[in-house]
DNA sequence: TCTCGAAAGGTCAAAGAAAGTCAAAGTCAA
DNA sequence: TTGACTTTGACTTTCTTTGACCTTTCGAGA
């Protein structure tokens, strides 16, 4: 088993009997005998917003890297729009999946507009039309995935 | 724990219970076992105008440090802080606004977290940071305008 | 009243402690 | 042999802790 699976396993233990995981990097490098950043390829190869994750870190002493798991049994569906948007998204492809999420009570009317307006910000209109629309299909998927 | 957070603890604690903090530097930093300093750190990282505190102290003898929260009222209080947001913020200064909202209940907490989703996403984290920032403030300008 | 000294709090910069980034090098299966 | 995934480690950034020195207040005497 690859050092990376072991890091996955245990962060993976934690999540399901704590709920989250809360750990100390160093820490936790030295417990299983591989180098820091080495977490760090785990968390953004593994726990990604994509896959349902949140991660939070704080740096100093007393720092720490916190990884949650969104809670997705409720909102299965939710999830499954977010998979199906690819890496680019167009403003009328992001207003018909939002249309289609508010008609089915994933999201409430508030919810929906909110997430219209950053999607037609004008500082991303503005970027080359390929930008836009990948930062478009991120800024929705993370939108959806964090609500 | 960092020490930092058990003072943060400490005064929010006091602010919860007493509608506002009332300390002594000195007596403080002994009780919990810090420099005094260490206090005015926390203080000046956590408990800014920005971030809704407001902080008044007294040197010399009886001197004291108070901090208080202040109660925006709103809409006028949300529309004030948009005003307030440049054409650049960096995810610390957005978030502590958007913790403040939602402390003020100018946001329902998961209208905090979606918006917070968009904020954090890795395509705009990814940028170059002055495009970044444009980008975050217009963003978070554009949600707290069409809410 | 004026002056002085003790009692607070304020500032700042250096040192320390974590976490983050990135690119080079290694591995392994197709 | 190539391409995707791993492993490493040097370097960066951020946050915390500490301590030396500064400024403001207050009250006691002269």
């Amino acid at each position: 088993m690859a050092m990376t699976d072991r890091i996955y396993a245990m962060i993976r233990e934690l999540i399901e009997s704590e709920g989250s995981a809360e750990i100390a990097r160093n820490e936790l490098a030295g417990k299983l005998g591989c180098v820091p950043s080495q977490i760090n390829y785990v968390i953004s190869s593994r726990f990604t917003p994509e896959q349902g994750y949140i991660v939070e870190s704080r740096r100093g002493g007393g720092g720490y890297i916190r990884i949650r798991m969104v809670d997705g049994s409720r909102d299965g569906y939710r999830m499954h729009i977010v998979n199906s948007i690819g890496a680019y998204i167009d403003m009328n492809s992001a207003f018909a999946i939002l249309r289609n999420l508010v008609a089915n009570g994933c999201l409430t009317e508030k919810e929906g507009k909110l997430i219209l307006a950053a999607l037609r910000s004008r500082s991303v209109a503005s970027l080359p039309p390929e930008t836009a629309g990948a930062i478009r299909a991120d800024l929705l998927k993370n939108m959806l995935m964090n609500i």
